[in-house]
DNA sequence: CTTAAGCCCTGCTGGC
DNA sequence: TGCCAGCAGGGCTTAA
């Protein structure tokens, strides 16, 4: 499940071949690709026009914010830029191969490309469940975030990751403090603080000794702090590993996994003992996502 | 306005 | 052995 550290990972191997590389043509193996989970039916037009729209464009440096990526669109002339973006959804991967290398049978996307040196390579947007994303947006700057970062306009109302320089942890922690719901869900809500999904917003409130269910707005601030703290720590330590793989979902594009699983402390060890203290990991349901947590060491408290 | 729940999709698992 | 219900999950959409 590709979060903040994969998406992450994804990006530096991409930033290793698209700058600078050329377009030249585009297969849409599977149009729905194209669309949202709840908007399945793509009119051959919308197919039509991401294929004339990114065939003959440049590649610029990939970027990301949380765990949407995109890469702008170099060349084109437009004003303002444009981007092809991108989100890896559940089971989304870019590959890269040589051109004839063969299609795997859940490639939905292959862009024919030419690296400076003339040099052909396919890249393949590989998805399993289609929970993944493709388009063409402008590139924008949200007026509502204290950050001058241009995205995709589909990505406006993401908020900024807790990498990004411009992150204030203090002003997020007081965003969170204004929320009803269970911390684990406000975690979850891409609009607070985004990169940070299921396994990381387990893996952080072990950390902080916090528990899932309790009530954003009931938690001392220090203590919300110190969740968003723990959520930026664990994904860079887990970057640092190259991201968490649990199988074969998430590989960088050259097909390797991260082995951050190996230092995972709640999430997927239900009934093995607490790295910290020995309790049991139990397992829960917030907000309809399976949540992991030591009980001992994650006692409702403010 | 905020919050919660439903849906999309595929492949794997478990029960009978 | 085969079949099918149930489950997993991010983010958008709809409902309350």
């Amino acid at each position: 499940m590709p979060e903040l550290p994969e998406v992450e990972s994804v990006r530096r191997g991409l930033a290793d071949w698209l700058p600078g590389a050329r377009v030249d043509a585009v297969r849409l193996h599977d149009p729905r690709i194209l669309g949202t989970t709840s908007q399945r039916t793509i009119a051959p037009a919308a197919a039509e026009a991401f294929a004339t729209g990114i065939t003959g464009a440049g590649f610029d440096v990939p970027a990301r914010r949380g765990k949407f990526l995109w890469v702008p669109l170099a060349g084109t002339g437009d004003t303002p830029e444009r981007a092809l973006s991108v989100h890896l959804g559940m089971s989304g991967q870019f590959r890269i191969h040589e051109p004839g290398d063969p299609v795997h049978r859940h490639t939905r996307a292959d862009f024919t490309c030419f690296s400076p040196d003339g040099r052909e390579f396919s890249l393949r947007f590989v998805d399993q469940r289609i929970f993944g994303h493709l388009g063409i947006d402008e590139l924008t700057v949200p007026g509502r975030w204290n950050s001058s970062l241009p995205v995709p306009a589909q990505m406006t109302h993401i908020a900024p990751d807790p990498l990004e320089e411009s992150t204030d942890l203090d002003a997020i922690a007081r965003l969170v403090k204004t929320k009803r719901s269970a911390i684990k869900s406000v975690l979850l809500d891409q609009s607070v603080l985004s990169g940070i999904g299921n396994i990381y917003a387990d893996e952080a409130l072990h950390r902080a000794g916090v528990h899932p269910l309790a009530q954003a707005c009931r938690l001392r601030i220090s203590r919300v702090r110190t969740v968003l703290e723990s959520a930026r720590e664990v994904m860079l330590e887990a970057l640092e590993q190259g991201g968490t793989s649990f199988d074969a979902l998430y590989v960088n594009v050259n097909g390797e996994s991260g082995y951050f699983d190996r230092s995972l402390g709640v999430y997927g060890r239900t009934g093995q003992p607490c790295l910290r203290c020995g309790a049991l990991i139990t397992r829960l349901v917030v907000g309809g996502r399976g949540t992991h947590i030591c009980l001992q060491c994650q006692k409702p408290q403010r």
